[in-house]
DNA sequence: GTGGTCTAGACCACG
DNA sequence: GTGGTCTAGACCACG
């Protein structure tokens, strides 16, 4: 399994498992129409609870990164929609905002996010 | 008073506070040295708990982004550490990560976030 | 084939058949006594299994949309039994409720339901 | 409480009692900016867990319906967005191609609308 | 006191 | 076999 928890964090488990995959969506190790765990195995194989996971299965279908279809697992679906949300910028403001403070200039973001960007292409 | 709030979000009040004030740090609106409003005041303005503020404030001094004097006044305080937590890399990571998958280039990206880095200027 | 599916849906497979056999017979499209296609022939051209398409059949038959006859073949069957049960009562009460809280007037509701109606005369 | 459930519906209670609680509003029963019982209060009166209310409550909040502070409780919000969603939509396709299949003439259609949306004005 | 999260365990509709 | 629903009961963060 590729999921990592953090039990003592305030970011609830729905949410890290959430983030998880969104953020193996965007690297590549999840493809386009590759198939997640079930519900159940994930839970298994992690010990967190069956509504637990699939709360954060229903969240990333609500969200557009998955499907869950009724014949068979749910797979990785990925919809360009070229559309920041508010919430996304809002978050990019205040992660850029706290960069900032920390001293890095705009080229030193500029090439940290190019950086973290391109971690997919590995 | 420069701050709003959105009583139905998800994000706890105090977390909001403490957001706003570290996104007008960086955007120049609140500058080294400069005195924040009290938590009494603070409190009064804005309607929410004196409590509320309080943690706020307890958490902006803790991660060194305002100053307690000995008479009790708030001010802001940026210390350069030229550090980047881990935490704000993975929220970075996450950032981006729902930015890729939207469908942004990594020019997009780049362009995007040297616009919300900009927005310091005005 | 006429059917289209949505396999993300929350909808059964059985009853997105059901409703847009139900639609299309409203809007004309499927006329008194034709006749439909068998459940293996539907099933094969759709990629969905045989005994989903029978469920959705066996709904209609007991609905009152379709006649089964002697031979096996299954055609349209309009009663109009003027009848309007509370199920579908209480569904059109909760359909306009949500259009009279999203601002429409009963003027704009009315005009909505005309042009839905009338989508059946081409 | 103005609540009643059908324990035996294929309906999930959460979906019953978010229904309900639409119809209330559009009815009037629920005025804007009401409050509505908390989530444990109505637990205890339903005989519903918990987890389910709450469900409820998150899907009605979600789509905008009501407005939980973290101050005091949750209350009804109208947010008159004059938009009819596709699921709206394709809902009042099929609930009034049943109608029109019963035999309902436009004008009686058209009829039952008005006389269900001015429910209401008592 | 409020809603949000989580678990263990059960049952069910869909396919 | 799959995800969806539900319960009883617990704990916690927020305010």
């Amino acid at each position: 399994m590729f999921l990592k928890f953090d039990f003592g964090s305030d970011v609830p488990l729905y949410m890290q498992i959430r983030n998880q995959i969104v953020m193996g969506i965007a690297s590549g190790k999840l493809a386009e129409g590759e198939q997640l765990p079930t519900v159940r195995s994930l839970a298994d194989e992690s010990g967190i609870n069956t509504m637990t996971v699939s709360k954060a299965y229903q969240l990333l279908k609500q969200e557009g990164y998955i499907n869950t279809d009724r014949r068979g697992g749910t797979t990785v679906c990925i919809k360009e929609k070229k559309v920041v949300s508010e919430d996304m910028l809002e978050a990019l403001r205040l992660n850029i905002s706290e960069l900032r403070i920390a001293g890095l200039s705009k080229e030193e973001v500029l090439s940290l996010c190019d950086k973290v960007y391109g971690e997919a292409e590995k």
